[in-house]
DNA sequence: GCGGTAGTTAACAAATATGTTAATTAACAA
DNA sequence: TTGTTAATTAACATATTTGTTAACTACCGC
C-alpha cells in the first residue's frame, strides 16, 4: 500500500467507463466483449481501459481457450477504503462543530475568523 | 454526487502532493504558502494544485487581507467512501469463498475453473 | 490449411495535466 | 507613492491519457 500505488488506483477510478467495468465485474467474470458490449467505444479503447485496471492491480485475467475473463481484485479498493477513512470526522461532525475543533487542536495564531467564502 | 463529480474527486487524489496537501489542510486551515512549504515546488504549481482541489470541492478559501486560507471541504470525501463501500464485501470475505459466491450468482456457462493468474 | 471469433498492439491525433519562469494583481506598511 | 509580501495568471514545454482505425496474434472448427 505505497503512495505510488494510490496513485495508480485513484487515477483508474477516475474515469466513469472504468467504474462501470469494475460494477460489472462486480456481479461475476466477463470476457472483454461482454465488458464492451455497453458502450459506445471500440473494443481497443475497452482493452486499454482493462490494462490500466490491471496494472493498478483492480482486476487480474485468466486465459480460456480465445477468450480472456476478466475478473474483479478488491485489494486497491480497500486500500482506498482505508485511505478515506482517515477523515470521516471531518463529515460526520457538523461543519461548526468543526470550526471550533480546528481553531482548538490549531493554537491559533492570528484571529482567522472567516467561514464560508 | 452525479458521476461526474466521482470523476473530479478520484483525478483529484490521484495526485500525492494534492493528497498531502489535504492531510496538512485535515490539522486546520493555510495559507498557500504554508501549504507550499514541505514541497520542492514552484509557488505556481502548488496554487495550480489547490485549483484543483477547489474545483473537486475538496477545499474552499477564504480571504483575509493578502492571505487565501485554504479549508478543507470533506463532502466529496464522503461521496468516495460510499462508492467504495458497495465493495466492501469483496474483500471481506475470502477469495475462495469469494469465488463460489461468483459461481453461483452467474449461472456458469462454460466451465471455466481458473483462478489467480 | 482456411476462415471466423476474441483480443491485443501499432501508429496516430487530440485533449488534458503538470511543471517551469516571468509578469500581474491585491493588500499592507511606511 | 514606493516597496514588500501573498498569490494568481500568462506563456510555454513536455508528458500522459484517451480515443480512433488498421494490422496482427491466438485459438477454434471444419
Amino acid at each position: 500500500m505505497t503512495e505510488d500505488h494510490l496513485d495508480a488506483t485513484f487515477a483508474s477510478l477516475a474515469d466513469p467507463t472504468r467504474r462501470a467495468i469494475l460494477a460489472r465485474l462486480a456481479q461475476g467474470e466477463a470476457t472483454v466483449n461482454e465488458l464492451a458490449e455497453p458502450f459506445e467505444m471500440s473494443l481497443p479503447a475497452i482493452s486499454r481501459h482493462l490494462k490500466v485496471l490491471e496494472r493498478a492491480g483492480l482486476i487480474s485475467r485468466g486465459r480460456e481457450a480465445q477468450w480472456r475473463p476478466c475478473r474483479l481484485e478488491a485489494g486497491p479498493l480497500k486500500d482506498i477504503a482505508n485511505w478515506v477513512e482517515r477523515y470521516r470526522r471531518f463529515w460526520d461532525a457538523s461543519f461548526d462543530r468543526m470550526a471550533d475543533y480546528l481553531k482548538e487542536l490549531q493554537t491559533p495564531k492570528g484571529d482567522q475568523d472567516d467561514r464560508k467564502n
